[in-house]
DNA sequence: ATTCATTAGTGCCAAAATAGCAACAATAAA
DNA sequence: TTTATTGTTGCTATTTTGGCACTAATGAAT
């Protein structure tokens, strides 16, 4: 530990506001954040930290250090980065974060081969469905679903991302299977909501090549796919549900498209998204991989739904 | 020793050309150096130098990483002078450079008082008379007769530099006193001379304030100015002697200025000169304890010399 | 061709630096 | 008043480090 590293803990100790958050942020205890803040201090001979027992402020001083350190931290980034480029074999940390279900579903399996042939480079994934902030994060990959706003951001488009209404057998026993797409609105739906977006209808392409509207009646909302989709299973509900959320049930029978002759616009693609920088090589590796899995034409998915092609195209 | 240290190492390997002269220039062992730049590569994972036993060449991953050490030793070296300008009190070690006359007679006891003061200061003190380059070489402070060309540096003028015709009794009981500036063309004079300059006559200004030169008869030269004040002490020659050379020889008779009506032109000034930065404490209290311990107008070295202001002023 | 000196690399060991633990005092929150 | 949390300090086991001695390789000098 020298004297830039000791700067770098100063400015996680400042930017996490405690001596103690940054020493769980690093996996550290606290007596050594302590002893090196106040040996930084005494090597630059000048006072960081104003101190009462429990917390601090930045004096003058501190402030300063905290600018070049930021400035510090950019610049090892950086060459680190460009060493990166320079490897022949991925290695290092592979940080990945995506959706809970395309992490389980598509991921997991693409990691599990990219260790066997690339022993060397380790893999942190973290599933989460709220928008992370990649750059800060330090991630090398997201993968999401829809093209992200942030400029600052590559996002190349996976898969195409078509939608299915569905239901189970005993749906349609009880409910009777509907002809034509006002039915619909008598019928139980189980749609997506969460904090910001609320499905409420169908989108669709109309006889005429017009785009239109069509209200659901929804009577369970749920921010998480999985759980509507055992909504479905259950027979109490229909619902609008992105392909790639299909694994057999389609073919086994579980799971019956309803209004198959309708034509229904493509959701969002599936995204995979990474900082606009040089990539390093396990990145570059891990995207192809995850390519060749979904595949190029076709997504996996949908191999596994009967007369995919037929479906929903009018 | 982190990181960044090993890339600092590793850029003096490339400065220096091999690990035998960096680990000399660091005082520590060529293992050490072999070790972390072994380390630094397995870091980074990339190869930076090819070696052959004895000697190497940049890897093209070198190349770059080299670039990438000099920014970080720059934003470093920024970011530790930065923390000085916060000191209340002086500290780290003041680099001077001066040449050896200056240094010895003048900055000598201006450096024991300082430590006396501040015993926290250590002081290093170079005397060279080449013209050393005080950014790369890392000094706070130069001191030199004449004013630097370097125009990223900065210079202030510490004193004047007055000039004497000087000459010992024995010098004058045998050639007899000068009566005209004519008359030295006939005696033996001592004389400044090195690699680039070669004093070889007298500038003066005559009765009609229009500059003037006359020749001397120089049997006797050297680039070290004490020598060519013992020659003329010795009897065996006169010589043109920056004022701040004497100490007592005039008011003790052992030196007589001859032709002392004679208008001669200052000589160059002493300046002090420093980058052209923020001066650490340490610098600006050694600058003024100098410039106080010389004199703001008369420098101390004319006020030992009997009716100094008469001399050479016409 | 044959020394010879100098290079970078390696294994080993003593010395130095470090991180973690435990205990502490000060303080803010309950 | 109690309780929990903060930053600090002393101590110790562990890790890291730098120097030494030695080796192998290589280029210069003879």
């Amino acid at each position: 530990m020298d004297i830039t590293s000791r700067l770098l803990i100063f400015l996680e100790v400042v930017e996490q506001g405690s001596f103690a958050k940054a020493a769980e942020v690093r996996n550290i205890d606290r007596s050594v954040i302590s002893k090196q803040i106040s040996r930084l201090e005494d090597e630059l001979g000048v006072r960081l930290l104003n101190r009462s027992t429990r917390s601090f402020s930045l004096t003058a001083a501190g402030a300063e250090m905290t600018k070049k350190a930021v400035e510090i931290r950019e610049l090892l980034g950086e060459t680190l980065r460009l060493a990166e480029n320079f490897h022949q074999e991925p290695r290092g940390i592979l940080k990945i974060t995506s959706s809970s279900i395309i992490g389980r579903r598509y991921l997991q399996p693409v990691i599990n081969d990219f260790q066997k042939r690339f022993p060397q480079v380790e893999v942190e994934l973290r599933l989460d469905d709220r928008v992370v902030d990649i750059i800060s994060e330090g991630f090398d990959l997201a993968f999401r679903i829809g093209k992200p706003k942030d400029s600052s951001l590559i996002s190349r488009p996976l898969a195409r991302n078509r939608l299915l209404i569905l239901a189970a057998p005993e749906f349609i026993k009880h409910y009777g299977l509907p002809e034509k797409i006002e039915d619909l609105l008598n019928l139980p739906a189980a749609s997506f909501a969460n904090a910001t977006i609320r499905v409420g209808e169908i989108k669709y392409i109309d006889g005429n090549g017009v785009a239109q509207e069509q209200k659901i009646n929804s009577i369970f909302r749920s921010n998480d796919p999985e759980t509507l989709l055992m909504k479905v299973l259950s027979g109490s509900a229909y619902s609008i549900t992105p392909a790639f959320m299909i694994n057999d049930e389609i073919k086994e029978g579980l799971l019956i498209p309803l209004l198959p002759d309708l034509m229904l616009e493509d959701y969002h693609p599936m995204y995979a998204v990474y900082p606009h920088r040089d990539l390093p090589v396990r990145t570059r590796l891990f995207f192809d991989a995850v390519r060749e899995h979904i595949g190029k034409d076709t997504p996996t998915w949908e191999q596994s739904i009967p007369n995919f092609e037929q479906l929903y195209q009018a």
